[in-house]
DNA sequence: ATTGGCACTCTGGGCGCACGAGTGCTACCG
DNA sequence: CGGTAGCACTCGTGCGCCCAGAGTGCCAAT
């Protein structure tokens, strides 16, 4: 066996234990733990090269090592094979989401699941917008100076607004508004949907020129979809079981960061570039102040027309990793094909 | 001064410093920081005189008092008046609550506030559908077989559901029984729905019958509210500030209970029978094994037609009784006058 | 390159002690 | 009879101390 493998070994021998045991693991406890085929010895060596490299730290002089991000990093890089899920598990997790009966029961259903799943903080995106399709627009007058704009995209979503409007409204303006408004726009994607739409008040005088662009400009800012996106969450009890002793400093933060929508988007967004089935964010790759000692696990789901986003776990930044992306995996699959079907 | 009255007095200010200081309160701190106007040695026997009636306990010998749960509740029944909140708060109310958008705009806004004034767990229950009425049913045909409703109630609120029908759709069936909903229905309460639509289907033949029994019967199942009443929670963040040493114990259950949806609808539920305008359940009070260890005050609002609901905040036993029923009071009174206007 | 041995360094826990806060009781006063 | 003052008593807490144990780093030997 190659050194420089061993050493890894080592550093990912420290990673279970610590994992395991919330405490710092020092060599003789691995060479008991692990049939490494080294002495203690031999371990002190690789460890002290380890720390040089920066995967692990001693929390102080004689303590056991504690691996640091870039060696939470290294391990889950090193990570070649995910392990499935048990079959009680897929199961499980295949007919819960069978049952559901809307988009919003299966996005409900999910996340629970996966908080069960991975004993961890699950969050699920709803599926995006932008790239989904337009499958309706309706337009209900509802007294006389409100207009209610109902929008059906392909994946089955569906947003309203009401529009009040500045003159009142005439039953013929807005069926010929309805009847063109749909040939323009369904089945293009959203974010083409500016392009098809400008030039469409353009058939309307008057009051109906100024209605028209009312409602083109409401259709519109669905696609100002930051304000649209949403995250839901669930499993945060977790997030008190695993936290140790200084809860106020680790909890709370992250508690917060799971309520600002918009930090859980960013997030999101940037780990859709990794193109890993699976993407880790670990510490301070998270690149968010409160989420410094957590880690989240993320993979994509939908696609095929079914609008693509991600969904994922949140945990500490001693998580159990390989079973945390086998479970984001999973519901990911799982979620994929329910809303393909 | 009678005595009586007094006992009740000390025991007020015990509560109020305990609060404060999150530590046992003994008869000579009491003295000092509030102006009682008797020695310590007085304040000793009225303690044994509160201790013994159960309004207080003392956590161990040589130790100041704590109040009980039954403390506590003498304490906020006996509080007269509740302070209103400054000026600069009410403006913020208002003006937050103004610029919302749409009513989930204004529900996400008003539980934000709550939070941030309480600086604890606030809770807002969407409007109920069964007080609300009806405002308008909408049809729309989507491809050949499917039929999206949506119905529009009076506190604004849209519900949809999509329909697979067993027959192709005729355009002319849907209009007449989109005509006939809309007559029969619109104006009536949810709850008296049933009656109104009940011999709608007679006036179609065939296919179209069948379909106007689909119709609604998807209608009425909106009345299944157990399945539609929806909390919203935020400023979770704020029990890991205020819960002590034992955060695992404290507010690991509590953040159950939060995700909990049955559990906070019973609540709210059962605390919608008090006719008070604040109604306030402490520690074992809930009925609920997570939330020994806290408490709720809430509020009705909406109602005149906007729909019946509570909002409210959740927080640790030993929370600002005065100012939390202050701010939930005003918020609940800002939403009930956006949701009117 | 690996290993056994060894000296060294910390942390954490257990122990003892003194301090101080707080009580309850009793005797006294208006 | 309610309020007050004094006093003895009880405990919990904080502090200092010390020791055991775990763990390391280094060195010499294989």
């Amino acid at each position: 066996m190659n050194s420089e493998d061993r050493r890894l070994d080592v550093l990912r021998a420290i990673v279970e234990d610590y994992v395991a045991t919330r405490e710092p693991v020092g060599s003789r406890a691995l060479t008991e733990r692990h049939h490494l085929g080294v002495s203690p010895a031999t371990i002190r060596n690789d460890m002290a090269a380890l720390e040089d490299a920066g995967y692990i730290v001693q929390p102080h002089t004689s303590a056991g090592r504690v691996p640091t991000d870039t060696g939470y990093r290294q391990f889950v890089d090193r990570l070649a094979d995910v392990k499935p899920l048990s079959l009680a598990e897929r199961r499980a997790i295949s007919t819960l989401l069978e049952e559901a009966v809307d988009l919003d029961d299966v996005v409900d259903r999910a996340v629970r699941m996966l908080a069960q799943l991975t004993q961890q903080v699950a969050v699920v995106q709803y599926p995006s917008l932008r790239r989904s399709a337009l499958r309706h627009v309706e337009l209900v007058p509802v007294g006389a100076r409100h207009l209610l704009v109902v929008i059906i995209t392909t994946t089955g979503r569906v947003e309203q607004r009401t529009l009040e409007t500045s003159a009142e409204l005439d039953d013929e303006v807005v069926g010929r508004l309805r009847v063109l408004l749909n040939v323009a726009a369904v089945g293009r994607r959203l974010a083409d949907l500016d392009s098809a739409l400008r030039s469409l008040p353009d058939d309307f005088t008057g009051a109906g020129a100024a209605l028209a662009r009312a409602v083109v400009q409401e259709v519109e800012s669905t696609l100002d979809l930051e304000r649209e996106e949403r995250v839901v969450v669930a499993g945060t009890a977790n997030l008190a079981r695993t936290a140790g002793a200084d809860f106020t400093r680790t909890i709370g933060p992250v508690l917060e960061a799971l309520e600002e929508q918009v930090v859980l988007l960013r997030l999101l967004g940037e780990m859709a570039e990794d193109h890993a089935a699976v993407a880790v964010r670990i510490g301070r790759e998270t690149q968010h102040e409160g989420l410094v000692e957590a880690s989240i696990v993320t993979s994509p789901y939908g696609g095929e027309g079914a609008g693509v986003a991600r969904l994922g776990a949140v945990g500490p930044l001693r998580m159990d990793y390989p079973g945390t992306m086998a479970a984001v995996r999973a519901v990911a699959r799982y979620l994929t094909r329910i809303l393909a079907g």
